[in-house]
RNA sequence: GCCGAAGUGGCGGAACUGGCAGACGCGCACGACUCAAAAUCGUGUGGGCUUUGCUCAUGUGGGUUCGAUUCCCACCUUCGGCACCA
């Protein structure tokens, strides 16, 4: 009976029953402990890529793991459908992009299958579905309502190549975040999302988030960017005008002898009318328009400026200081206007210098002092306040307090705290995506569609062919309608929402996909919420993870669910590259999962995938380490197989040491791999150590004849079952053909025993001054004289003590003993 | 520039809380089987040396310690994030 491995007809057997048999279903049941097992699902762009599988892989070991330990696993995989490739591939192929995405997903969801990932396919979520996208919509109208959706002209960042506005999270380098063109600046009218509103929230409550990894909540927190200052309320010389600074210096405020506007600030106009300045400055607010965000920034960062004629004044000190407009000073952070400190910012100072405007030192750092003359670069750190009248011989950090206190009791300013974040802007004028849920009525402006009237529905019949119009606009079914309110002609929004809206929430509406009278389920969101374990690319720390906090946070606040946060613990993992690089059809570097899975079967692909690399590093991957798993689960295969008739016997021979050294093997190998699952994710030492113990269990094979049948049962039922979380195909067949009628899957993750997994003898290291001069094996229970005792009697250590005086021995229990000689 | 992560054999990577550096796998070498090859199995495998042993070695240089891949300081390199944020 020399059954060879057949991977293909296993693994095509097992899957086949398991999507017969629905037994990755998982349905609420009360009182029993849950785990929200969740991959960050894929963009159905055509097939899934290495990255894929290894997210995927990942998350099944977890997922059945945990159901194999107790717990009521909810597992479940979808699709992330409307988004810019599909349309794309309708221009450049003359296909529907509602055609291709679903070509897309049949593939796909063949791959996933063929990889024997354990998912209840009933919950399966396709974005575009109306039954989905509708609920996108009604989640708008609810933002809309409470005051968090609303629309606003400003400049926006424009991909060229895309046709469309981008977030600011879109944005890389100021190149676009997909097709990596030049972003330009527009002037455009655009929704936006107030996740400003929350950027508190959002930051604070990263501290809460224990099981997500520490670069990834910095990440966040730069990105939202708090920064603690003030306020301070500048008047304009001969103008009944005030103009309002943030700053996080108030304690330079007396070194200010200059003032900045953004060359966008309002007041800009009003303060030139009429005056010589006007024209100059009219000229340079357009040179500054015209420059995208990637030539304002790139010129070695070039600073410019353009005086307006018109003075401030410093309300510390009276002072008048001439304002002028600054190429650096953005009119999107804090009030668009600041107080220029030459002496104490670089960037003022660049200015300063290359203006020729004052310099005045006002804080000396302790023991040197600063010099306008010479000094080269502004000195931006901490010292004692100098030149600032009564203020004079305060600290930095006591001078903020009092300044702001003496501001504040004269109306003339107060602290602040300030965000980098902006309000994400989420209108796309693309056609695949999620409809904008209102219309524009002449009358009564923006009105909301009627939630009786969801979904607003995607007309199929567009025409994708005229470049650089996009499909919605022109297709007067679509865009006329009457308003909701009046009845009287309004035209339809055309934009679309952008898609990270769609997968802000896509985790909720697993918990009851089917629910038709809401977004979720409330009852089944709260007993399987949060997710317990989230399974992405670090690609998403910023954007997707940040927005579906936000949503979160939104939705909680709407009574939908009880949740402040998705996602209790976060595994990000790393790429998978090859020679060096990430894998990319460019570099020609590409492996390709269909191939492997049909060369060494899925079971192979997965144990490769995950023993390659810890799952947050990145995995270089090599054709010879897939042989080298290829290879052992043949010796698994071939080993069981041997080892099937001692099964069946019921040969009860007393335990020998061989047998006790199995046993002990087992049940060390259930602790080590529960550990390196449970504990630290490390799935490639989980493996190593599943390699070990097939490496003993051969050991055993050939030296003893009379095999014990009940210790050698319990080897093999444990290996094939924690090795079934990996190799699942592999591991039910086996199962099946040692005389079990019931899935492996359903089988309990087996316990150890302390007293077995400890080893009986151990090796005692003995170091004279710290190096190892013998080895000793001594019983497990020997007492820390008993080690001294051994190592001072060792022949070999004699003869690095003789002669010399011990003058320490330290003693290590169960471990070492280090001699310390004069 | 700022923030973060990482540097260990020919390669991927191990080493719990400071206690045998290199588990496991790949590759390589030799051997067995074979007419032969592949597959499979076995043995060996960080460097150096005067090889029952000694010695050097975890990016570099210091430090703490009986003992450091692990802790501290400085530096180098690579990768990632942010980047005129007042």
């Amino acid at each position: 009976m020399k059954a060879t491995y057949n991977f293909a007809e296993i693994e095509k057997k097992w899957q086949k029953r398991w999507d017969g048999s629905n037994i990755y279903k998982v349905f609420e049941e009360i009182g029993k402990p849950k785990k929200y097992i969740l991959e960050m699902f894929p963009y159905p762009s055509g097939e899934l890529h290495m990255g894929h599988v290894r997210n995927y892989t990942i998350g099944d070991v977890i997922a059945r793991f945990n159901k194999m330990s107790g717990y009521n696993v909810l597992h479940p995989i979808g699709y992330d459908a409307f988004g810019l490739p599909a349309e794309n591939a309708a221009i450049s192929q003359g296909v529907h992009p509602k055609k291709w995405t679903y070509q897309n997903i049949d593939t796909m969801r063949n791959q996933l299958k063929s990889l024997g990932i354990s998912y209840d396919w009933e919950r399966e979520i396709i974005t575009c579905e109306p039954d989905y996208h509708k609920w996108g919509q009604w989640i708008f109208l609810k933002f809309l309502e409470k005051g968090l959706a609303y629309k606003k002209k400003s400049s926006v960042n424009w991909c060229p190549s895309c046709e469309t506005v981008l977030a600011n999270e879109q944005v890389k380098n100021g190149f676009c975040w997909r097709c990596d063109s030049f972003v330009e600046k527009r002037e455009l009218e655009q929704w936006f999302f107030k996740i400003t509103d929350y950027a508190k929230e959002l930051l604070n409550d990263l501290e809460e988030l224990e099981g997500w990894p520490e670069r990834v909540k910095i990440m966040q927190a730069n990105w939202i960017g708090r920064s603690e200052g003030a306020l301070v309320d500048f008047t304009v010389k001969g103008l009944n005008e005030k103009i309002t600074v943030y700053t996080t210096r108030p304690d330079t405020l007396f070194g200010a002898t200059f003032f900045l506007l953004a060359p966008e600030h309002p007041l800009v106009n009003e303060l030139v009318k009429g005056t010589p300045f006007a024209r100059e400055v009219e000229e340079f607010k357009k040179k500054i328009a015209r420059k995208s965000e990637i030539e304002r920034t790139s010129e070695e960062m070039e600073k410019e400026g353009c005086f307006t004629g018109v003075y401030a004044i410093n309300p510390v000190n009276n002072e008048e200081i001439p304002i002028w407009l600054a190429n650096y000073v953005l009119m999107e952070y804090g009030t668009g206007a600041v107080m220029a400190v030459p002496a104490h910012d670089q960037r003022d100072f660049e200015f300063a210098q290359k203006y020729n405007l004052p310099i005045k030192v006002v804080i000396q750092p302790e023991g040197i002092s600063l010099d306008v003359a010479t000094t080269k670069e502004a000195y931006i750190g901490e010292g004692v306040m100098v030149n600032s009248e009564k203020f004079t011989g305060m600290k930095s950090s006591e001078g903020t307090k009092a300044l702001i206190k003496d501001l504040e009791e004269k109306g003339k300013g107060k602290a602040s705290v300030n965000y980098r974040l902006r309000d994400w802007l989420i209108s796309r004028q693309r056609y695949w995506g999620n409809p904008i849920p209102v219309v524009y009525c002449d009358r009564c402006g923006i009105v909301p569609i009627p939630e009786s009237d969801l979904p607003v529905l995607l007309p199929e019949n567009v025409d994708f062919t005229k470049k650089g119009i996009f499909p919605l606009i022109t297709l007067e079914e679509f865009v006329n309608t009457k308003c909701p309110e009046c009845l009287s002609p309004a035209r339809r929004e055309t934009d679309t929402m952008d898609t990270f809206t769609c997968s802000s929430w896509y985790f909720l509406r697993y918990t009851s996909p089917h629910e038709e009278n809401a977004p979720f389920n409330k009852e089944t969101a709260r007993y399987w919420m949060p997710v317990d374990q989230y399974i992405g690319g670090i690609e998403h720390a910023v954007m997707h993870l940040l927005y579906a906090r936000f949503f979160t946070k939104v939705l909680s606040d709407l009574g939908l669910c009880q949740i402040r946060e998705p996602f209790i613990n976060l595994l990000t993992q790393g790429m998978v590259i090859k020679d060096g690089a990430k894998m990319s059809k460019s570099k020609g570097n590409v492996v390709d999962p269909n191939y492997i899975i049909s060369k060494y079967g899925a079971d192979t692909a997965r144990l490769f995938i995950l023993f390659a690399a810890p799952p947050e590093k990145e995995l270089e991957w090599s054709d010879q380490g897939v042989e080298g798993c290829y290879r052992f689960l043949n010796r698994v295969w071939k080993l069981v197989h041997e080892m099937m008739p001692f099964l069946k016997d019921e040969i009860d021979v007393e335990m020998d040491k061989t047998d006790e050294n199995l046993k002990h093997m087992i049940h060390r190998t259930i602790k080590r791999v529960t550990e390196d699952i449970e504990e630290r994710f490390n799935f490639n030492t989980a493996i190593s150590r599943i390699m070990e113990f097939v490496n003993a269990l051969q050991k055993y094979n050939e030296e003893r004849e009379n095999k014990n049948s009940r210790v050698l049962k319990e080897a093999i039922n444990t290996l094939i079952v924690i090795l079934s979380p990996f190799a699942p195909h592999m591991c039910e067949e086996l199962w099946e053909k040692i005389g079990n009628k019931e899935s492996v899957y359903f089988e309990s993750w087996p316990s150890f025993d302390e007293r077995w997994a400890q080893a009986e003898e151990i090796n005692l290291i003995v170091q004279v001054n710290g190096k190892v001069r013998d080895k000793i094996v001594v019983s497990a229970d020997i007492t820390k004289e008993e080690m001294e005792n051994q190592a001072l009697s060792s022949e070999k250590i004699k003869k690095y003590v003789e002669g010399k005086q011990v003058k320490n021995v330290i003693v290590v229990p169960g471990r070492l003993v280090n001699i310390v000689t004069a």
